[in-house]
DNA sequence: TTGACTTTTAAACGATCGTTTGAAATAAAT
DNA sequence: ATTTATTTCAAACGATCGTTTAAAAGTCAA
């Protein structure tokens, strides 16, 4: 009646399949249109399988939206994070504006696909505006030991002239800039009519280090004016 | 069976109370939680009147979902506007830097109250996430003269070194800094755990205005550094 | 007070929702 | 080959959805 709860090896392949499918196919609809707006029936209908199985993998459809989030987009916006930790690691002197370049650049390049990102920050938009328990996931998994990594970056570069709350402050303003940048992606081409191109992606990465790195409160940044 | 369409007198008073009242509750409902997760029967549960009324007064539910973007949030969205015009015409130099701080007060000062501020906030972000047909009301009637407005008071102010595009996407990004700081009020309060009292309004006030006049391409700021 | 018109109401409509059921199909183990 | 366990399936469940209906209640002019 319920699936495995184990490891122990039985028929992985079939099942894990639908599993999947019906993940990945939840994921791509709840984001376009949201949890209420999509029914159980469509979800498994784009995932070619039962109706039934939605409740046989995860127990209910509240659940299987809270494991999209567990099972893709919490890893996916991991790997987006390792990408950035990685640049900082080659950084010999991380300044604020190399340190909001770095991750600018770890959301819009190459790690996903449009596709795939658009997905990625539908699901999101959606949380913070109203949050529900996916949102506490996300927080804990991924928002704030970003903003911890970011806090650290700051303070390092500027150790005595900030206080804690105006530092607090800068890293979610940094945050801001790059989910915003991305997040209006779909209202800035609609507008400026600008196809989302190499250059236009050099672009935006060039605005959004401009918009935020002048804009801290900390010490340390290269000469703002030119 | 249906009600009266044009302006002439009858019992106005008893037939746009309950309109009114289901405008109200509807507006609250939606922004709350969104379209599909509201039902008539909760409308008119919380509007105190009978569930056949929304299809007396609006048709359907579509409707009266575009209707609240038509009679309240637009209008609203115009009175903030107002209110920024009007402080941009008592300036003597409307610098990019005092410009962005007059839009950053008409959203944040006074003009709303915050529960009616945060219902403002929470039905656009929906539409710029996942656009339905009340997007393009909101941007004919605000967005995009909004966009103009700005631009020509950039523009004014730097009638010679820039480019179109450069100046259309310092635009956006204004316009972007402005809504994620208001978008974002419930994560920064979230995790600041800051009250949102005066001082606070303050130093989000300060806080967008550094992060976006330092982040412009056009001259004529003061001076970045300090 | 009558009569025309507007607004509100209770009840029901068909459709669709998420979930459950029990049997059929498939895979793995003995 | 038989048993055991896992996965899939069609069908149905009760609940709730948006909408319709037709009568009751209310309003106002003549």
């Amino acid at each position: 009646m319920t699936p495995k709860n184990d490891d122990t090896v039985s028929n992985l392949n079939t099942a894990n399949q639908t599993r999947e499918r019906l993940l990945e196919k939840a994921e791509n609809l709840f984001a376009q249109r949201g949890y209420h707006a999509v029914s159980v029936r469509e979800i498994t209908a784009a995932a070619r399988c039962n109706m039934a199985s939605v409740n046989y993998h995860f127990s209910n459809k509240k659940n299987l939206y809270l494991e999209v989030f567990r099972s893709r987009w919490i890893p996916r916006e991991q790997r987006i994070y390792a990408v950035f930790e990685e640049s900082i690691d080659l950084l010999e002197k991380p300044t604020p504006e190399l340190v909001i370049k770095a991750l600018a650049r770890a959301y819009l390049e190459d790690t996903l696909s449009y596709e795939e990102f658009k997905r990625h920050r539908q699901l999101i938009v959606r949380e913070l505006n109203n949050p529900t328990e996916a949102f506490e996931l996300a927080a804990d998994q991924t928002l704030r030991p970003l903003f911890k990594k970011l806090y650290r970056l700051l303070e390092f570069f500027a150790p005595e002239a900030v206080d804690e709350d105006n530092l607090s402050f800068d890293v979610l303003s940094i945050f801001g800039i790059i989910l915003y940048f991305n997040y209006s992606r779909p209202m800035v081409s609609r507008i400026t009519g600008k196809s989302y191109d190499a250059d236009f992606k050099a672009r935006l990465i060039d605005q959004m280090v401009r918009f935020s790195s002048y804009g801290l409160s900390v010490k340390g940044r290269n000469s703002p004016s030119k």
